[in-house]
DNA sequence: ATTTATCTACGAAAAAAATCGTAGATAAAT
DNA sequence: ATTTATCTACGATTTTTTTCGTAGATAAAT
């Protein structure tokens, strides 16, 4: 169960992607990896900054910290999953009204969907239609 | 077309809820519906304080106003719908690493969807497998 | 005609989030 | 054995966002 409160901010939520992806990594890791996806013209992540938003995360339980060895190893505390229901479910309200399903059209219509996708989708309708 | 490139904050994107849904609409509307719905324990929102916002967002272009009376008139600047698309492809990117297809199984996973909802979308599917 | 209420404009304070510098400790390299 | 690199901790600065107070103008109420 264990409910999500905590919502991360964007660095932080940034930072978690690099968790879930990754698995257990160091500050140097996981700055390195924010660093090459900004790769583009912007001005790089400083070590330091980022060490402080993890050190934040694990204070506020977003994330593990196994302090065994000198260069502490960061995990992701909360599951991708849960997160993503959580961030969805308010996303939805913020800026659909609370609307899923016009959020799931707008997806739909805009994305380029593939036949696979379309047929997962079915499927997933079918099993939803069959548990009424 | 004129795609969007200016975000608004949370604070600003809840008072284009409120532009959206009620159309022309001067700071004090504004600020008393916002109030209404924080309604519980919270603390009020200044009326200067939604002036101010409004304010912001008239310069960065999210919204129009009309000076004619001392009164200002303010509208909502862009479409619903474009900005939805903006921020939800912002939002799937951020939070669901650029699927939208896992996020609209998750969407339809959590929400109880209704019988009516689910043939919605089935129609949706056909048009887009029509269309190819 | 005065008082009272309602607006806008503007600047500034407060709060939240992101960034960085420095110090001190430990490890690695020479 | 020294020097150099790498870490953490911590505080401080910067940037962004939110909030509000005050002043001056206009309208409404008395």
């Amino acid at each position: 169960m264990s409910k999500i409160n905590i919502k991360p901010t964007e660095a932080e939520l940034e930072i978690l992607q690099i968790l879930w992806q990754h698995g257990e990594s160091t500050v140097r890791n996981v700055n390195e990896l924010l660093n090459e996806k900004r790769n583009a013209n912007l001005k790089e992540i400083g070590y330091t900054t980022t060490l402080k938003l993890m050190q934040l995360m694990h204070e506020k339980g977003l994330a593990n910290r196994n302090e065994e060895s000198r260069t502490h190893i960061y995990s992701a505390k909360v599951k991708e999953g849960e997160m993503q229901k959580a961030l969805l479910e308010k996303f939805v309200d913020k800026t659909f009204r609370g609307s899923a399903m016009k959020m799931v059209m707008q997806a739909l219509g805009n994305h380029e969907t593939s036949k696979e996708e379309l047929d997962e989708i079915k499927a997933l309708i079918s099993k939803i239609e069959n548990k009424k």
